[in-house]
DNA sequence: AAGATTGTTGACATATTCTCTCGGCTATGA
DNA sequence: TCATAGCCGAGAGAATATGTCAACAATCTT
């Protein structure tokens, strides 16, 4: 029950984008001033990319810029992009990948906790992560 | 983002010693009916003994059964103890694992959302799991 | 037009973790 | 005393995570 790193470098990655926002395309070599491997940055901007939470820029100058504000883009949405949809177990959005051992009296539990999940990550914005960083804290 | 069979089985096994908690010690091998492999199921039961969810009659008709009452279990404390603690990352819990990588204006955001997890796995019992899956929807 | 810059793609290597499996041990009841 | 059960640690094989790399395509600058 934890990220990969991901899940994790990605939204380093978006907060990283929020913050230079103003900068015009930032390309994979200027992000990779926050430690994060370029090579495997790589990989992490395309999944991105086809989640469609950044633009790309080809050619020389460019590099990726966020697609929408930071306050229209959810945690949910770029932990779905760099790990894949966020459930407990198959069960939950796929009935019947249900094996016998699970025996599923618990479908419904994964079901409300897959629910209730996602309804926790979308509700947190990347303008929120990034507000809450400044602040130390977090706005309840 | 998923859970390991662990926590699947675990769970599923809990469900089990509920589901007979009234005729004695339940053995290994009669729990391997749900499918789980018995030697698998040893360290599962091993691991809920340790977290104090389940208590273990050795010797002869020995077996396991419930610590307390399926309304004092929360799914939470069983996917503790067979997964280690729900956590999104080690910076949750542990400012300094923050690595530089991370960056970390991130920490309050996995800090708030851990806590808001663990409240939503202890909320749920395994009363209600059973009789949510007996029932075939979830209670609101 | 040429060359430098930057994203795109797919394949691969290594390390780690998961998912069991096994063997020997200890405790208890018949 | 013996059969039944839990207890423990080691380890095999498979799957997944975590990067690395090389060749390619698009764009800008000169």
């Amino acid at each position: 029950m934890k990220l990969t790193t991901k899940g994790r470098y990605g939204l380093a990655a978006m907060v990283y984008l929020a913050r230079h926002a103003t900068e015009g395309p930032i390309s994979l070599r200027q992000m990779s001033e926050t430690g994060i491997q370029l090579d495997y940055l790589e990989q992490l901007l395309a999944a991105l990319r086809r989640g469609g939470l950044v633009n790309a820029i080809r050619g020389a100058q460019g590099g990726y810029q966020l697609s929408r504000a930071p306050a229209e883009i959810t945690v949910g949405e770029i932990l779905g992009a760099t790990e894949g949809p966020v459930r407990f177990c198959d069960c939950a959005t796929d009935a019947a990948a249900c094996s016998q051992r699970d025996h599923c009296d618990m479908q419904p539990m994964w079901h409300y906790l897959s629910d209730q999940m996602n309804d926790l990550l979308d509700g947190i914005t990347l303008e929120k992560v990034i507000a809450d960083g400044q602040r130390g804290g977090n706005t309840p």
